[in-house]
DNA sequence: GTACCGGGAGTTTTT
DNA sequence: CTCCCGGTAC
């Protein structure tokens, strides 16, 4: 094998890129550290990086692995390499984490006693597994519950901890701990016994697979000579350990005879060039255990790494970048980075204080409106949240405002029961050692098989020594009764069948897994039962299992070559960002963490209150506060032109309102910045009122310490009068708006307003908004939309369906 | 083995 | 408030 002299990097990649990008692109050394603030252009630097790596032939596309932080980064990044490159990009590695690991571990999974088909556990999966453990140990009764059981395991996992390992450092005089790792080293060895990994193994066993096995290491070091890992600052102790085994070079024994790569002197393989991208200030994971000394002790565990440092933002308005400087520069043992930008001062953040979350639902509606008048389109706008309860309100007032809006994340669609019951199916195909996937489906749908059963089943497959299928298979021997006995035999055939098939390694002759999933769909009555019964959202589950039956259609399409362990794999591993689809014209709402990476002309941070943002479950974590600034600070920066900012005056929690207290961050912003709407110092209650800034006298110090400002408390759910008392806040705590009550309440049960027909001109009444005259009506039928003038508050745009509207 | 009822606990963020 | 679990009745 020849190496092709390297040429000069062509000058279209490094055309229009500022000096420090440039540098970035160009730099040819070992290790090359690129903090990246918000909006710098990385995405850029990094695709011309690689880009530039393969144009010179300094590199094939084989020998780059790029990780980024969700599947839909990867296929962006793919896509703008080649476009940058032409068609090249075959065989490039380009994923995320726990992708790349599935890969390796698929690949090699007969060398450590695995089978190439492994199941994936979500934490949903784990839960019930660690679940089982926690009861049948009694372990709640000593204060281990099944989620702090968990989240330790998790931890250490994270933090390459085995229960060996955990055995060796415990404190044996703490029975808790003790608990702990006998959960630990059942669950462990249960994963095994199933064949099954949970999300934190798919890193942690690619690591001690790399370290048992140098030989196998060796492989992967020398096949990945240009590795680039995105969003480094969210990297776990165990990524950056992977990180480390496939940078390290490896021993002349270990390397492989075909190497086609220039090896050391003495044989060996050398080193990988590893460029890692990221933020500090944008780290907002450290709950599921990235460590932010990744990042900063980074040219500590690189000797001669170069940093580059990327500070112009081509993202937002100086305004915007203002607010976020001044948020972040609270947080104190930071690399001081000050984001400018060459765009303008832009428009003011605009702030809005509701009285319930409600009110600023319909604030948040109203100007969504307003901007998509003035010609913004809705995929362009986004609402952000801390927690995915405050969807609740927000999704309530766009449906009656008529905002076509999409939900990213949340409820996940593959969490589902229904679609996890059918995933479970494929598991136990691809898998049949996977008992836990088995045992979800053995009796959903219903075929008269119950926990007893189940038992008897497991129980005869221990004494055996055989799985639990196999001991389905051997039913009869089981002295049920003749109904029990044939319904399992029935599945394990159907089950069998559906095996035959496919194969489930490769797609040689085999059925489509498509077809595969409706056949069997069929076979096993799933969705014929659940259409037959009379409860409607029955209807709505069934809708779902047809939906993945598409999902896997599409499948079908996009990888024609595709096994069902391919696709098992695609559904493991989604993430909620990569729902995103950025033609649906419609407003996305989700929550902080998720916005990461995006960005939006028009941003509307919510729920910009104490206890919320930050979060009362961060006050007591070292470091907590920072982390949930930060998180601000990634909200912020996601905005292009506009930022919103509001918060409520009270939030219902548990069906219970109480007093919500504006953030300490908004403090932190300087009151030039923000032009309140409706400021939390006066809520408006007189027209005409000069809207007072937060930071103003009398407002600002009256909360932190003293003035009765200490947090929420619980108010009943109408008495205005029982305010805090501080700061004038009482007198001035009035609603403007006519005698609206601004109560939680969104009034009565959803109305069926659907016969109801408006004309230009009519008079209409709303119970919130009171007597308005309707000026336009469109749209058709369910979605047929009127606009009304009110008399008290303006214009709105209303779903009359579901309006609370009356026709005068 | 299933269906229904009542009590109790829980919502921070996610690959 | 809502979901989930465990207990009881059929």
């Amino acid at each position: 094998m020849t190496f092709l002299p390297p040429t000069a990097i062509p000058a279209d990649l490094v055309e229009g890129l500022n000096p420090p990008q440039r540098a970035a692109v160009e730099y040819r050394g070992d290790a090359l550290l690129i903090i990246a603030g918000a909006g710098s252009g990385k995405t850029r630097v990094l695709t011309h990086r690689i880009a530039s790596l393969i144009a010179t032939h300094e590199a094939w596309p084989s020998q780059i692995l790029a990780i980024t932080f969700t599947n839909k980064a990867a296929a962006e990044m793919r896509e703008r390499v080649g476009q940058l490159l032409g068609e090249a990009v075959e065989g490039m590695w380009i994923s995320t984490f726990h992708s790349a690991c599935v890969r390796i571990l698929r690949r090699e999974a007969e060398k450590f006693g695995y089978t190439q088909g492994f199941t994936i556990y979500d934490s949903a999966d784990s839960k019930a597994l660690i679940k089982r453990i926690v009861k049948a140990l009694e372990a709640e009764s000593m204060g281990v519950t099944v989620s702090t059981a968990q989240n330790r395991i998790s931890g250490l996992k994270n933090e390459l901890i085995d229960p060996d390992g955990f055995a060796r450092q415990v404190d044996s005089t703490n029975p808790r701990d003790q608990l702990i790792l006998e959960i630990y080293r059942q669950y462990q060895r249960q994963l095994e016994r199933n064949k099954a990994f949970d999300f934190d193994d798919l890193i942690a066993q690619t690591v001690w697979l790399f370290r048992a096995y140098p030989e196998i290491a060796a492989l992967y070091q020398r096949r990945f000579r240009h590795i680039l890992v995105d969003e480094y600052q969210d990297t776990n102790h165990a990524q950056y350990a992977l990180i480390r085994e496939l940078t390290r070079g490896s021993e002349p024994q270990h390397v492989p005879a075909d190497t086609r790569i220039r090896l050391a002197a003495d044989g060996s393989i050398p080193p990988a060039s590893l460029t890692v991208v990221g933020d500090s200030d944008q780290s907002i994971y450290a709950f599921r255990g990235a460590d932010i000394r990744n990042i900063t002790e980074f040219e500590k565990d690189f000797p001669g790494a170069e940093t580059i440092l990327l500070e112009q933002n081509y993202r937002s308005t100086q305004h915007i970048l203002d607010a976020a400087n001044a948020v972040i520069g609270n947080n104190f043992d930071r690399r001081p980075k000050n984001l400018w930008t060459a765009a303008g001062e832009g428009a003011k953040i605009v702030g809005y204080t509701g009285y319930s979350a409600h009110d600023e639902a319909q604030f948040v509606a109203d100007e969504i409106h307003k901007l998509h008048d003035q010609g913004t389109n809705f995929n362009d706008m986004a609402v952000f949240y801390r927690t995915n309860a405050q969807t609740r309100a927000l999704e309530e007032i766009l449906i009656r405002s008529a905002v076509p809006y999409r939900l990213i994340g949340g409820t996940k669609f593959y969490e589902r029961a229904e679609v996890k019951d059918i995933v479970a199916y494929l598991m136990s195909i691809a898998n049949p050692a996977d008992e836990l996937s088995v045992r979800r489906i053995i009796n959903s749908p219903k075929r008269g098989i119950g926990p007893s059963t189940e038992t008897a089943i497991s129980l005869f497959a221990q004494d055996n020594d055989i799985t639990f299928r196999e001991a389905m298979g051997r039913a009869r021997e089981l002295g049920l009764g003749p109904k029990v006995t044939n319904a399992i035999l029935d599945l394990e055939h159907v089950l069998v069948e559906a095996e035959q098939s496919i194969d489930p390694a490769r797609n040689t002759g085999a059925v489509p897994v498509s077809d595969m999933l409706a056949k069997l769909v069929e076979r096993v009555g799933y969705i014929e039962k659940l259409r037959a019964t009379n409860n409607p959202q029955d209807d709505a589950r069934a809708e779902n299992v047809e939906e993945l039956i598409n999902v896997a259609k599409e499948f079908d399409k996009q990888h024609p070559d595709g096994t069902l362990v391919d696709f098992l794999t695609e559904v493991a591993l989604v993430a909620a960002a990569d729902e995103l689809d950025d033609e649906s014209g419609a407003v996305s709402l989700m929550t902080l963490h998720t916005a990461k990476g995006l960005e939006y002309d028009a941003v509307w941070i919510t729920g910009v209150e104490e206890e919320l943002l930050p979060h009362k479950m961060s006050a007591d974590e070292p470091g907590g506060l920072a982390e949930e600034r930060r998180l601000f600070y990634v909200g912020i920066t996601r905005a292009r032109k506009i930022l919103h900012l509001s918060l409520a005056l009270t939030r219902t929690q548990y069906g219970e309102s109480s007093v919500a207290m504006p953030s300490r961050f908004l403090q932190e912003i300087p009151e030039a910045l923000i032009a309140w709407r409706q400021s939390p110092g006066i809520a408006t209650s007189r027209g005409g009122e000069r809207p007072r800034a937060l930071n103003a006298t009398g407002y600002g110090s009256g909360y932190g310490n003293g003035g009765g400002f200490g947090g929420r408390r619980a108010v009943g759910s109408r008495s205005y009068g029982d305010m805090p008392q501080g700061a004038g806040l009482k007198s001035e705590f009035k609603p403007t708006r006519g005698n609206r009550t601004f109560d939680n309440q969104i009034t009565g049960a959803m109305k069926d307003n659907a016969d109801l027909v408006l004309e230009t001109g009519d008079r209409v009444k709303h119970t919130d908004f009171g007597e308005g005259t309707v000026r336009a009506v469109t749209g058709m039928k369910a979605k047929r939309i009127a606009e009304v003038e009110f008399d008290e508050v303006g214009r709105k745009k209303l779903l009359i369906k579901v309006a609370p509207l009356e026709k005068l």
